[in-house]
RNA sequence: GGGCUCGUGGUCUAGGGGUUAUGACGUCGCCUUGACAUGGCGAAGAUCGCAGGUUCAAUUCCUGCCGAGCCCA
């Protein structure tokens, strides 16, 4: 016995960082991967995140539980990729962009404008890692992907090469929802709903016979876009106009001025006069009615959001303006019998707020809804962890009725990697694994040419070269979630690494948001199933959502957010955190914490929620449920560092006395609990196990009744305390990886973040310790009672008692107990 | 408007057809014990969102409603 080891008389957040520091340095390799080792592989397919300045808290949140599944991995003693991705596609920087220098994204050209997309980004990406260190994932950093660099884009490209030869993606003339304002197609997963007010009019319609008709609109500009006029079939009201035509109200050019009534379902015969017209495109119900008749459809708006020839007296007005003249024209010619105001959805784009249109656009798409009943069937085979979100994805599934839109007309993403010959019959296309940019590059050798409708292969590039005449390249990019729908396959070595990819595919783990099942799930589960009719992951990890304290979603508009390097710092160099936010009646709420710091912000979360249910996040409350935890094991460490650690801690000793072979017992059981959740992916009660047994009887039972033995250098006891804090601190590594660090290394030379085989057993699987587990309760119960009966005769707790006599259940511990409580017969 | 998920003491949370509903934080009272008031002993506090239904029995299953969240139109 002798000072204690550990000489730090708390955790502090100072100690925190010191450690965090040095942490990625001290030991480079600590968490590289080996794809060749001989463990079974295991691949975490992380969601890059994308670099927008500040990383939000609830994503850094799910983003360090990710990291315990990653460390509780490597301790039952798999190879885990954990990889360092940064999403780095996409409109986001482009608006960055914009915004910063003022100037949109065409007035550039455009190889200059990519520049500034990676200048911005890379500063970005930098403080993410900073954050992503300083929260402690144990990531493979010096492997970063980055999903804007060639390596990544040509996977994308490759992989987009081998589904359009199998026909899996096709180009098409379709109705698109597309941002005139931005000028490019987006996805309905980009579509957003604002409440707006427009105008509604009731414009009169005269049949072909001259009888008069109410039509309600909101859209008049798109009449010259009308195919059809519909009612519903049991409206009585309207059963002798089925099959007449209707003159439009307003002058057309270059197409017919009259369309004929049908009859459609879909009509609510209750809204406005129970007459709708259906033009090409107001909404994507006349996408589908159109379909359904199959109407030849009109091409009403342009590129710019400007009106064409067709729509006569509109011409080359704004979608807006136009709306204005043709309620004048409607109103001048006696046509508009009413117009009032009405508060209404209009769908906008997600990144710029922009009212979009459907318009026809030729573009590239993954044909998905041949597909839909294999991928339920691929889906069985994935594990969801929990099982009850594999839900979001079947409503997901159920819901497909239309392929993937694949291309936008932007810049900073990955280009659709196609070249076109002259007279547009024929494509060329890259080899595998080259990254090319066709609207600047020529294709590179051992380029194909393939006939464009067949796609079936015609010869070498640079073999017919000069009978293809001047080719031209795509100019138009991918979706992001094209990217980011590979990153398994990127990540588990496809093309890159085909030894590793056999041994590592499917996936071993997506850990995800339930936000984005939808698309980033889904998509990628398209993807492995087109390309190789797999499920894409063996597990599938959906978390829930960081709300603000009162459950609400952090948003920047709410005044609700909190920023994840506030509470990592949170009592960094003696400053305290505070944070202001708008509660749900509007005012200010001021939280206030002392400390917090990435150790007690991943306990709290280990703790706090089953994987999959919603979390509030509030700093106060992590700081006053979760900072004491540590405290207590730090102290347990603490204590157990001023007696000697045995040489030998493997080899159980002779003749140790029943209450070590009890706590070790329990200490066993334990152990072996959380090692089947760590197994299980199961955080929170792995998590929930340790912390019961580290705060609770081990240092509350054991500890009391072992002290004076300890004092007196008893060896059996020193063994017990170190054995037990040893162990204990590595399986308590992938919550705490710094804090278990510091410790382990402090009292016994080896980090417990390296260990890479969970502990073993202290008792042999022959030995039987169910007598000994059966005693805990009774043990707890008669110290507990003890206690109690000093407090209540007024003693103090080293004082003698008489009259207490240890239960005949509990005689094998009657000496301990004796001293323990100073006990007098 | 539709689909899905969630709703358990002041706060967070476990559980799940059946004797007094789990734990933690907070609150209150008492107490220094050779690591630790970041400790110990004890107390109060929940008609398990609301209303129906199924059942011998529901907080747990079903339906509706209300509230929150995600997604969609």
């Amino acid at each position: 016995m002798g000072a204690p080891k550990i000489t730090d008389k708390r955790w502090t957040i100072d100690l925190e960082k010191r450690i965090q520091e040095s942490h990625y340095d001290d030991n480079p390799n600590r968490y590289s991967f080996d794809p060749n080792s001989d463990k079974e592989l295991f691949v975490i397919d992380t969601p890059p995140p994308y670099p927008s300045g500040t990383w939000h808290i609830g994503a850094v949140a799910q983003y360090s539980m990710i990291d315990v599944i990653a460390r509780s991995q490597r301790l039952i003693g798999k190879e885990v990729l954990f990889p360092w991705g940064v999403d780095r596609n996409g409109i986001n920087i482009e608006f960055t962009v914009e915004k910063k220098t003022g100037k949109k994204m065409r007035t550039y050209e455009r190889g200059e404008f990519l520049d500034l997309c990676k200048e911005t980004i890379e500063l970005y990406t930098q403080s993410m890692r900073h954050t992503a260190k300083r929260v402690g994932l144990s990531c493979d950093y010096d492997n970063e992907y980055l999903t804007d660099s060639p390596n990544y884009r040509s996977v994308t490209q490759s992989i987009f090469i081998d589904l359009f030869k199998k026909g899996d993606i096709i180009e098409d003339l379709r109705p698109n929802i597309y941002d005139p304002i931005e000028g490019t197609t987006i996805a309905d997963a980009e579509v957003q709903r604002i409440s707006r007010e427009t105008l509604l009019c009731d414009v009169i319609w005269e049949t072909v016979e001259g009888s008069e008709l109410l039509i309600s609109t909101t859209r008049p500009e798109l009449i010259c876009a009308c195919g059809v006029v519909m009612v519903h079939p049991d409206d009585e009201r309207y059963k002798d106009l089925v099959g007449k035509r209707i003159k439009l109200p307003l002058p057309v050019n270059g197409r017919s001025d009259t369309v004929e009534i049908q009859t459609h379902p879909s009509v609510k015969p209750d809204f406005g006069s129970g007459i709708l017209m259906v033009c090409s495109f107001g909404d994507q119900n006349d996408v589908s009615v159109f379909r359904e008749l199959g109407l030849k459809p009109f091409q009403a708006i342009d590129l710019e959001g400007k009106m064409t020839e067709i729509s006569g007296p509109l011409h080359g007005h704004t979608v807006l303006d136009a709306r204005k003249l043709a309620i004048s024209i409607l109103e001048d010619t006696g046509k508009l019998s009413s117009k009032e105001n009405r508060l209404q959805d209009i769908p906008v784009s997600e990144r710029g707020s922009n009212p979009v249109e459907i318009i026809l656009l030729k573009e590239w798409y993954v044909k998905q809804t041949h597909v839909i009943d294999r991928l339920f069937k691929l889906s069985e085979n994935c594990n969801f962890i929990p099982e009850r979100n594999r839900q979001f994805l079947h409503d997901w599934m159920d819901g497909i009725s239309i392929d993937w839109p694949i291309s936008r007309r932007r810049w900073y993403h990955t280009e659709v990697p196609i070249w076109y010959s002259e007279d547009s019959s024929k494509v060329i296309v890259p080899p595998s694994g080259t990254y090319v940019q066709p609207w600047r590059d020529m294709p590179p050798l051992g380029s194909e040419v393939l006939d464009r409708e067949t796609r079936q292969f015609v010869a070498m590039y640079d073999d017919i070269a000069e009978s293809l005449g001047k080719i031209v390249g795509e100019t138009k990019v991918f979706d992001t979630w094209m990217d980011s729908s590979n990153s398994n396959l990127f990540v588990s070595g496809y093309l890159n690494n085909p030894k590793m990819f056999e041994r590592s595919f499917p996936t071993a783990l997506r850990p995800q948001g339930k936000e984005i099942v939808r698309t980033w799930l889904y998509y990628t589960m398209l993807k492995s199933a087109l390309l190789l009719d797999k499920p894409a992951f063996k597990n599938i990890w959906i978390d829930g959502l960081g709300m603000d304290p009162w459950g609400r979603k952090m948003s920047k508009s709410l005044g609700n957010g909190i920023d994840a390097d506030s509470v990592l710092e949170c009592g960094a160099g003696g400053r305290t955190g505070s944070w202001k936010i708008r509660g749900p009646e509007g005012k200010q709420v001021s939280l206030k914490a002392n400390k917090i710091g990435s150790e007690c912000f991943r306990l709290w979360k280990a703790c706090e929620a089953q994987v999959g249910d919603d979390f509030h996040i509030n700093p106060e409350e992590i700081e006053s449920k979760y900072f004491g935890i540590l405290t207590k094991v730090f102290n347990v460490a603490r204590f157990a560092s001023q007696f000697e650690v045995p040489d030998d801690l493997e080899n159980l000793p002779n003749n140790l006395p029943n209450e070590d072979r009890w706590i070790l017992s329990v200490f066993d059981a334990m152990m072996d609990d959380v090692q089947n959740f760590w197994k299980d992916m199961d955080i929170y009660n792995a998590t929930q196990s340790i912390k019961g047994f580290a705060t609770g009887v081990f240092p509350g039972h054991w500890l009391e009744m072992s002290k004076s033995r300890l004092y007196d250098g008893d060896y059996a006891a020193s063994w017990t305390i170190h054995r037990i804090v040893r162990d204990l601190l590595i399986t308590f590594s992938p919550v705490c990886p710094f804090f278990t660090d510091y410790l382990s290394t402090v009292l016994y030379g080896a980090s417990a973040v390296d260990a890479r085989s969970y502990p073993l057993q202290v008792f042999s699987s022959n030995t039987n310790t169910n007598a000994y587990l059966q005693l805990t309760e009774l043990l707890i119960d008669f110290n507990s009672s003890t206690w109690k009966a000093k407090k209540d005769q007024g003693l103090s707790l080293k004082s003698e008692i008489h009259g207490i006599s240890v239960p005949s259940e509990l005689a094998e511990f009657k000496g301990a107990l004796t001293s323990m409580h100073n006990l007098i017969e």
